[in-house]
DNA sequence: CACAGATATTTCAAACTCAAAATATTTATG
DNA sequence: CATAAATATTTTGAGTTTGAAATATCTGTG
């Protein structure tokens, strides 16, 4: 049963707060809890298995799935990172020959990152090896509480999407 | 219903990943997604309102729940982050006037930190004004959504817990 | 007591991160 | 066409973060 809009307001105006506002705030602390856990694990893996980090592995996952290639914009907005994060971490994947900078044909402000064809060789690899962690490192979840685990976080996303263009 | 040991092995020696695998995959990603917004929104709600950042709220959050004060390595262990990383937050603070290293007794290599007056009076205020954001951020989470979301996610805290000593 | 190993913390270099400013280019408007 | 506004990206400065090395101190064993 969901609060409505004058039960909020209510909350707001109170001074103390409610229990279901306690509760939710509990939420985000575990919320925050397990997202560490698992990230230090993750990148310690990745450190040790791939010399490499996290971020350059969401580079070069979020550029496996879409392999035109992407501007760096696109990169920034779907990693959900500042534009000016995304270019450093670009130019080390760069440098490791894992991506390629191509100009963008009538826009010479933009240009396409794009996967090289060792760095798409690479990924594969990796993208297997890293669903095996995460399978490992969720082990106890059972599929009926993946999908309710998603069903619920997706509420939140949905709540706290970025407004229409 | 959970897979057992030898699934787990089989699916480790298999080449394609189980859809069971792929479920958790997912969850993981919509756990980093949720993490990430909440983040952001709170971390720019904080430079606004209260001129500083996430890491200080999450110091100054630790050390009001310790009233008496906690050492450095307490610190970094509770807020799962490494040791150096909280020499720089603490220095900021104390900077502030939020915090005071007082020194322990019988072990001049370790100190203990609390919070001033000042910085217990300010958190407090803080304190108050977050559990609001955050409750309008999950708002349309309902109680028992919460209570389901805590309990999943324990039990992968559960399973990723520090080895006993 | 000597001193090897353990413990608590800080320092360090490299990477990541943000927000804001700067740069370069394109688009729209008069 | 001039040029103001918008867009795409990089640069910058401050802060955060890590893992490893350095420092200081403590503890246990002979």
């Amino acid at each position: 049963m969901n609060m409505n809009h004058s039960d909020d307001l209510r909350d707001l105006m109170n001074n103390e707060t409610s229990d279901l506002s306690k509760a939710r705030l509990r939420a985000w602390l575990q919320i925050l809890k397990v997202s560490r856990k698992i990230e230090g694990e993750l990148r310690e893996k990745m450190r040790i298995e791939f010399g490499s980090t996290l971020p350059r592995f969401d580079v070069l996952a979020a550029l496996y799935r879409e392999r035109d290639g992407m501007r760096m914009s696109e990169l920034s907005k779907s990693l959900m990172v500042s534009n000016g994060n995304v270019t450093g971490i670009v130019d080390r994947l760069v440098g490791e020959g894992m991506l390629v900078r191509v100009p963008v044909e009538n826009d010479r402000r933009a240009s396409i990152v794009r996967l090289t064809e060792a760095g798409e060789k690479d990924f594969a690899e990796r993208a297997l090896v890293h669903e095996g962690w995460v399978s490992e490192l969720f082990s106890d979840l059972s599929a009926s509480d993946a999908d309710g685990l998603i069903r619920i976080l997706r509420t939140i996303s949905h709540h706290n999407e970025a407004p229409h263009d």
